[in-house]
DNA sequence: CGTTCGATTGAGGAAGATCAATTAATGTGG
DNA sequence: CCACATTAATTGATCTTCCTCAATCGAACG
């Protein structure tokens, strides 16, 4: 991990709009401060090139040759694969300070496309030059191992959610997530705006659009989720804890006296 | 990737008793190499220590302090994650050429459990050891970083299977896997020696025990694949083709006429 | 030889998929 | 700005797949 010894000025990209509530945790804490303190580390060593980036741009494509990575400064990503017979599946989502394009190192190409779901702005990092640069400063060694282990971890915990919990539960596990993955970035997490359709979010969870549909209008019903006044596009979670307690009670075969 | 300069002998694991039928592709062939070579250069730079496992033992343990890496040079491992309210995840199998521990580096411990289910031997390798060999030797950080991104990709494979195929097919498409990992290292892969239980590979692929044995007594019923005489744990593979095109019926919605 | 554990198979039920109709949001050209 | 077309989301009614429960069988082991 980072050695974080000097107290990195946090990038502002923090709105602690906090209303007394605490929108993030100490970890959620520590954890923004590890991102900006990487991406701090990587513009300071690599000076990498900026790209901007809108909703629908594909940053690479399956099959492309492999040569660069992408260091996410803003914005959401999907990362879609295809398989020989035509099955498409969303495999990973990505914020800021996540990493695209680990997946064709192996092979010297991608084996996914990388999908902008939003405006915002990635680094371009050249692999041999990283490469170079790890020799000069072992820091960006660590790092970058440390972008690869969670990459790893994190698609496990996909797997877990979609091989463990029923319907309703993935659903509300999904947006804990989300919404966990904005707090530890310093982004404001009560709030989150899916860039996502009903379709691609059940794809990724692995159930049909409708379920999906059913599962947030429950977990509204429940008072767990709140919609926005107009699109049901953004959710409102009052209370993170909420969603957790949900996805337990789905778990345990408790009757639900009604 | 490896840099196959020299024509590397293969390492005396191949036993291709191939009766006619090819059992491995060119693609195998070369993959079998890689990681051959994978394991020469990982002797010649590291000289890791090496220790012999059996059935059941743990390697390392979800939240034991990360240190280590392990590379398996025989044997076949299962790593299992446990959530916080006690769901338990077979998240990945491993192996010979698989490295274990990856998930370790980020949080400085390890996230899941690491248990060999069957006899192997597999080499530790202290991983401030390795990244001070990688200064000395870059082509290690290549072979190392390729290993990471193999597993993302796995990863993201199983997560497309458990999203996109019904039951039977998730079947026929895990022994596919198991036979392609055995060809591309070599190993005969038209016989497959199953060492998890009904129960532990429902778990892995996000079903129940039953409908995995429904699902192996069909293919079996199919002529798919072959139970041994004794025990239904070693399974014959007569064309691994077969597999594929089983799973690709499953998809297509075309009348079984039947 | 009985005990235990794993695997198989059947019957019934439940979760979620599919099909279909309706409503809401978004966009387009006049 | 409106009428219209288009796409997304919701909700209901069935139907299918897979889970659950249960009984039986086989293999391994003390």
């Amino acid at each position: 991990m980072l050695s974080t010894a000097a107290p990195q000025r946090t990038l502002p990209t923090a709105p602690s709009l906090a209303a007394g509530i605490p929108l993030s945790s100490d970890g959620d804490q520590r954890a923004s401060r590890d991102v900006a303190d990487m991406l701090k580390l990587l513009v300071d060593t690599l000076a990498p090139q900026r790209r901007v980036v809108h909703a629908g741009d594909v940053i690479y494509r399956a099959g492309e040759r492999f040569g660069n990575l992408y260091v996410m400064n803003s914005g959401f990503f999907k990362l879609v694969t295809l398989s020989p017979d035509g099955r498409e599946q969303v495999v990973s989502l990505k914020f800021r300070g996540d990493w695209l394009g680990f997946d064709g190192i192996a092979q010297g190409a991608y084996s996914c496309d990388a999908v902008a779901m939003d405006t915002g702005d990635i680094w371009v990092i050249r692999y041999d030059a990283l490469l170079g640069a790890c020799f000069r400063c072992p820091e960006l060694l660590t790092v970058l191992h440390a972008a690869m282990s969670r990459e790893i971890g994190r698609d496990r915990d996909s797997l877990m959610s979609v091989c463990t919990l029923p319907a309703d539960a993935r659903v509300a596990e999904f947006l804990r997530q989300w919404a966990q993955s904005l707090a530890q970035r310093g982004l404001r997490s009560d709030q989150i705006m899916l860039r996502m359709t009903r379709a691609e979010i059940g794809n990724y969870l692995g159930m049909t659009l409708e379920t999906v549909s059913r599962a947030l209008s429950k977990l509204a019903r429940d008072k767990v989720i709140d919609f926005a006044e107009k699109g049901r596009r953004d959710i409102r979670i009052p209370n993170v804890q909420a969603l957790a307690t949900f996805v337990q009670r789905c778990l345990s075969p408790v009757p639900t006296l009604q």
